[in-house]
DNA sequence: TAAAAATACTCCATAGGTATTTTAT
DNA sequence: ATAAAATACCTATGGAGTATTTTTA
């Protein structure tokens, strides 16, 4: 058994055809032909029934593959170690961020990655909570940016904001009237909320608590984006919870802003990685980067110190 | 790179002599020297510092074996899942056993492991559970066979036994007049105890509460074995708690034992191994030869189902 | 100076290439 | 009939052996 038989095992798996894969190997079909024989020869089982159109893995197949993933893994995670331990910045990043977080994050994010790593390719996915920590548990992403906790033993959390929440109120509900607002003082009649799915969604319902379970509004409107939401409010119509972060800009000129009372409602934002990630520098650097980015009131309070690394 | 390569590294750091590792590894050393140099050079880094007196790998090397090492334990993983696979039930098996569970379920055990799997090589470690869930962490034990829970998510638990424990009273001390015992029965004086280190012996002063804390006796010997705090008793001083286990063949003819009023203490006793273990078969072998050989009246509640595998 | 590691050189196992045949629908 | 995989055969890389030199405490 070797490195490359388990790569070419990977990608029969990945293709379903011999020729494709052996492409992706940068071989001829004859050569990863022969190498998968040889591997079942060696271990003993057939990996792979071989059909008209391809090749696809037997019950036995498909667990040796996904050992072989593993070994693979471990493989790589050792060259990165190595690239860590010279100081080196270079391979891909794949950087996975909740919607609720991306547009305001992200820009924040690319220059100085881009400036300070150009060795670095970087791949962003915005996906929902749900699927970002499935990707990142099985090792299809490297880098999550989301909300935390998430009470999942096989990621590690490195927290980086505490982003208070704000009202967003139209002129017309009687909310603008309330200068300070405290949780208690929300009501259903009114909330714009983001679609099912959302973590962002489930906070702001958390917030509010179970009132906002009543839900007796005429016209229900879930958007997906809280661009969305804030349109719909700037246009005069009820109101809605947003993160700091969506309103950076105008926080302290626009009169539809209502920050609540002590102690603030924040949502905490976080890197995850999972607990066998070793590029370690990096989690770092953009954990730095986003707290240079984003004004001291919004750090984590744990911020001050350095991160723990195991 | 390739996995001799790392396979040559590993075992230049478990030897620290080129001479040696290429001996373990059925090489010569000029073989090994190279193999290692290569590596070093591909990857661009010294992983082993050369003195007068072997090789001492350098803070890089050491990340870097650690990582040779995951990696070639996945590799072992994939082929020990192919053997599953056959139904095959051959390698080396290392189990762990705590010294309070040892003496009495090993016993039950060797005949039915060696007629059933005699190409298995069983290599048995008597250990406190600190040590053995450390071993089991970082892999230097295949299962581990003591009492949960254990709480920790790198390991899976299989609950096999609920053990009652029972009371072993010299007819000398008052609480021999009871027929039926309580927890609150339970005084300080004249219990013994095992040393510190064994769980069993926090389970026993978990059982008789805070009262224990007060020792006042003129006496205390701690013991390193159940049989010698028995003996202590039969010849006619104090009394001590005991698992069933541990006085399975004179239940019911000592007129020393006493039964506890229900709900009995127990403690669950579980086979355990890494959550990465793959031999699965051989767990469920072993759990189904541990309830064949112990009463029914010991069987974990939840042993009627059959293992939930992952 | 003596033990340990590195180097020099040879051999051969084998991975991979090209050309061709076999297989299955 | 035809696309896909297997086989045949050749080449060359590189891993491992033996003999020897270099290093270092």
């Amino acid at each position: 058994m070797n490195l490359q038989q388990l790569e070419y095992l990977v990608a029969l798996d990945n293709t379903g055809q011999f020729q494709l894969a052996a492409e992706r190997c940068f071989v001829t079909q004859p050569a990863l032909s022969m190498q998968v024989q040889k591997l079942e020869e060696e271990l003993g089982v057939v990996l792979f029934e071989r059909t008209r159109r391809g090749a696809v893995p037997t019950p036995t197949g498909r667990k040796v593959i996904e050992q072989a993933r593993a070994a693979l893994r471990a493989v790589q995670q050792l060259r990165e170690v190595v690239s860590v331990e010279k100081g080196e910045m270079v391979g891909e990043l794949r950087l996975g961020v909740i919607p609720t977080l991306a547009p305001y994050l992200l820009p924040l994010l690319v220059g100085e990655l881009t400036q300070t790593y150009p060795g670095l390719r970087v791949r962003v996915e915005e996906l929902q909570t749900e699927h970002l920590t499935e990707r990142l548990r099985d090792h299809r992403l490297d880098v999550g940016l989301l909300v935390t906790p998430l009470d999942d033993p096989r990621l590690r959390e490195i927290p980086v904001l505490d982003e208070p929440f704000l009202a967003y109120i139209a002129p017309t509900h009687p909310l603008y009237q309330h200068q300070m607002l405290t949780p208690a003082d929300l009501t259903p009649e009114g909330l714009w909320l983001l679609q099912q799915g959302h973590c962002f969604r489930s906070q702001v319902l958390n917030i509010c608590g179970t009132r906002a379970d009543t839900d007796t509004r005429p016209l229900t409107y879930e958007s997906g984006s809280i661009e969305t939401l804030k349109r719909l409010v700037r246009h005069n119509h009820g109101y809605t919870l947003v993160p700091e972060l969506a309103v950076l800009d105008e926080v302290d000129t626009n009169p539809m802003l209502r920050r609540f009372a002590a102690p603030e409602p924040v949502r905490e934002v976080s890197l995850v990685v999972h607990q066998t990630f070793v590029r370690l520098p990096l989690l770092d650097f953009l954990r730095a980067a986003l707290l240079r980015q984003v004004p001291a009131r919004l750090h984590a309070s744990a911020a001050g110190r350095k991160i723990q690394w195991k």
